[in-house]
DNA sequence: TCCTCATATCAATTTATATTGATGTATAGA
DNA sequence: TCTATACATCAATATAAATTGATATGAGGA
């Protein structure tokens, strides 16, 4: 059993809100898709991805913004990489969900 | 260590874009918070959430059609429940993701 | 049957977000 | 120092999503 404190609750939901406004776009499920088999450059992704490179370049801001990816840059070339404490923090959210969600309602009446 | 199919987890990928475009509005993130404890009736959430029936209404919509809540009538009353499979699957889909993650990039040249 | 209450739905509008095409910046190599 | 390459940024536009206020539905009680 998990035990956060309200303070920590309340922590967990601000991250969350962010993460998960930055996965909502399909584009950016699909960078997100192909980074978790590893580092990529940009040139990679617009590669495999197959579109405008202002497009992707876009997106990747709000992945990093939402601190989900972390880049490196050497040389011209900047590479991409998941941030796994982000994903932690996310299973961690929805872990916290689960815990007494499944309790009944009071009646109405 | 997770092992999934290929066909897994393009089932996996479908749905989590689903599920998490739903996560995506901060007012929908209210009603699933207020939901984690536990089940209540629409009159419930107006009251506690504050906002317009009408709002909330279609949030819950929203939700209940990604497939994160469900709903059961009792008279007049309609009550909403955390769809305990539908954040398991969100979790195994992030379980993936972290596998192969931090496998360092190819080189560009 | 008529009225009230709980909730859902709808059309019009507003607001937020993504796309496009062009331009800017920094790096490396000739 | 000139040029090419990799990537980021920007302004204009297009698209999608949320809000609002009004109306509809359907259950229960008088």
């Amino acid at each position: 059993m998990a035990t956060a404190t309200k303070s920590e609750v309340v922590l967990e939901n601000a991250m969350a809100r962010k993460l998960l406004k930055a996965l909502s776009d399909p584009l950016r499920l699909q960078i997100i898709e192909s980074l978790s088999g590893g580092e990529r450059c940009v040139c990679d992704l617009i590669n495999e991805i197959g579109l405008a490179q202002s497009k992707i370049s876009f997106h990747l801001k709000v992945l990093k913004d939402a601190g989900l990816i972390t880049d490196r840059q050497t040389g011209r070339w900047v590479y991409y990489q998941l941030n796994i404490d982000s994903l932690n923090s996310l299973q961690d959210w929805i872990e916290l969900l689960k815990e007494s969600s499944q309790q009944p309602s009071q009646v109405c009446k």
